[in-house]
DNA sequence: TCAGATCTAGAGCGAACGCTAAAGAAATGC
DNA sequence: GCATTTCTTTAGCGTTCGCTCTAGATCTGA
């Protein structure tokens, strides 16, 4: 059983590696930088992370679970929603969707770990994008909707990068125009 | 002066850290890994570089550079134009577009030195499919024209992101649909 | 040919890395 | 109240990091 201090504790090393990972990146990231965050020592970590690498992929799987906040069936469930609950995230939750580009997107280019969980989620979120398309537009076949929805979640994730390097960039306009086109 | 034996040692080694930069990443790369794959020692490594910072950002520029292969009016002056040259320098030197795509722009959220480099390339690039875009359409406004070339570009960023992440998905066809589009 | 410059090998320095071990402090369940 | 577990502190281990230094090999131009 874990104490109430042990459960905050833990929090703090939790939120202190989020941030750190959205300003610094994934090897900007050590030990005692997020206990220094934390105002923690490393004994205390190791107690309640087994390694870097644990807390690190905690809160990637954080990040990339905040992309679709709403569970699957919940009545979010047409594109439009989708996309706008996508814009929602990256725009209030800066942070995590700082984590989700730079670490879970572009991670999974170079770290094996990573890359196995992006493209889980990335097949996911694919899936749930062409039922909704398919719901609404029957007359596209599935193929199609298949090309449609790869299209329209790269480019949504290219509009994000772009709006994250340089905020004049009205990523919320450009998403929705990108809607009207799909 | 330079002799013979030491030219040819330093494009060994920026050729490696290129490789390595594609393989792991900006971090996945050390000055071991870059001289054992290099076949030198570190002696001779910092010989010819001062630091591993100057190599890692002569990679990073050549990387930059690749993407717009054609001078500033050098005949390819058309959006579409431009567009497939970036198609083509995406699929035909997959390790320079890695590297301009993880180390350059998603290392631009995080280092500050990429970041100042990436800025100024964007602008320019920028700059460039504007004026284009503007010669072949005198109908579109200045500001217009701009967002466009906005949208335009970050999406194919994504693209190109999601197809080295995903090699079977379409990035030919989708790029030149979205100019389409565009 | 040969002095001077350039290149290479190899040992190793100080710092930072992830992580461990031991022991005292604090919380918890009975 | 007490035994047990959990939490925190502290010192430091072994490794790897970027980088330096020295001495000898090799190349170059006059």
């Amino acid at each position: 059983m874990r104490n109430r201090a042990g459960i905050e504790t833990r929090e703090r090393i939790l939120s202190a590696t989020k941030r750190l990972l959205a300003e610094r990146g994934l090897d900007g990231v050590t030990i005692k930088g997020i206990c220094d965050a934390a105002e923690v020592h490393a004994g205390s970590f190791y107690n309640l992370f087994e390694s870097k690498e644990q807390v690190v992929l905690t809160a990637v799987r954080e990040a990339i679970k905040a992309v679709d906040p709403h569970p699957s069936g919940s009545g979010v469930d047409r594109v439009e929603e989708l996309v706008d609950a996508y814009i929602r995230f990256v725009m209030d939750d800066q942070d995590l969707a700082r984590v989700y580009l730079t670490v879970a997107v572009s991670g999974g280019l170079t770290d094996p770990a990573i890359r196995t969980r992006v493209l889980r989620h990335h097949q996911d979120r694919h899936a749930r994008f062409v039922a909704a398309l398919r719901r609404e537009r029957v007359d596209i076949g599935d193929d199609e909707a298949a090309e449609l929805i790869d299209a329209l979640l790269a480019a949504l994730n290219g509009y994000a990068f772009q709006w994250l390097l340089d905020p004049t960039f009205d990523f919320e306009n450009h998403a929705r125009r990108l809607l009207r086109f799909a």
